[in-house]
DNA sequence: GTCCTGTCCA
DNA sequence: TGGACCGGAC
């Protein structure tokens, strides 16, 4: 079978599994249209390299903490180290205010571009988001395959795990290279490019976790290098 | 004690 | 390219 007839096979094969419906999509009912731009940005920052109830925590506190409202403004005038103390629970704090600081301004003064960003291209969107500090490639992708909804694949520690086991893609690989080409593979289809990138996430967290992953009972097993080569060593 | 989880910088 | 960065659930 070659990559791309497994990756498509893996999304029909997690599609049966866990039925994933999109809105209630990791990262905290972010997706529900009264969830501003903004919002959605200072979401998916928090939720970096933190677990969601964490990210959950940190994102309702700074909420609360700015009286309910959540934007460039509010966030502007709030001082520094109340910023820090209120996102706290999702650690790295100081290093993440710096960015949601960063976000802020960059929405103050741009709002040109923000009024004309849908009609971007996710290449070009994503260079202008990732020149804000403490913004990379998986955040940027984030936020415009899920609310902008355009054709990119965001890469997680989850994502990247289970491709490269299953030998779609090697450890080596870059970001950019497998994003493209998953993208290519599911030509530019938004809806299956979401559900795929939802449903691995679910399946590295559930099964196919970094630490003793569940290979025996993964119906993706007979698909997967790892497990070959897990079995000939059991032998 | 272990796991969860991206970005920046030397 | 490898380490530093952090808090909280279990």
């Amino acid at each position: 079978m070659t990559s791309v007839n497994t990756i498509v096979e893996v999304l029909k094969r997690l599609e049966t599994l866990y039925r994933p419906k999109v809105e209630d999509y990791i990262a905290l009912n972010l997706l529900k249209p009264s969830v501003s731009d903004f919002e959605f940005l200072v979401g998916v920052i928090l939720s970096q390299n933190t677990s969601d109830k964490n990210a959950l925590k940190s994102l309702n506190a700074l909420r609360n903490g700015l009286g309910g409202i959540l934007n460039p403004d509010s966030i502007l005038s709030t001082p520094l180290e109340k910023l820090e103390s209120l996102i706290k629970s999702a650690g790295l704090a100081k290093r993440r205010t710096k960015t949601l600081i960063a976000l802020a301004n960059w929405f103050k003064e741009n709002n040109e571009v923000i009024q004309k960003l849908r009609e971007l291209e996710p290449k070009e969107i994503r260079e202008l988001l990732t020149k804000i500090y403490g913004i990379g490639l998986k955040t940027a992708d984030v936020y415009i395959l899920m609310k902008l909804n355009k054709p990119t694949f965001p890469i997680d520690t989850h994502i990247r795990r289970i491709l490269s086991r299953l030998g779609i893609f090697s450890t080596t690989d870059g970001y950019e290279y497998i994003s493209s080409v998953v993208v290519s593979i599911f030509n530019n289809n938004i809806d299956s490019l979401k559900k795929l990138h939802i449903l691995l996430i679910e399946h590295g967290r559930k099964v196919c976790k970094a630490k003793k992953p569940l290979c025996t009972q993964c119906l993706l097993n007979d698909l997967c290098h790892y497990y070959t080569a897990v079995k000939q060593g059991s032998q």
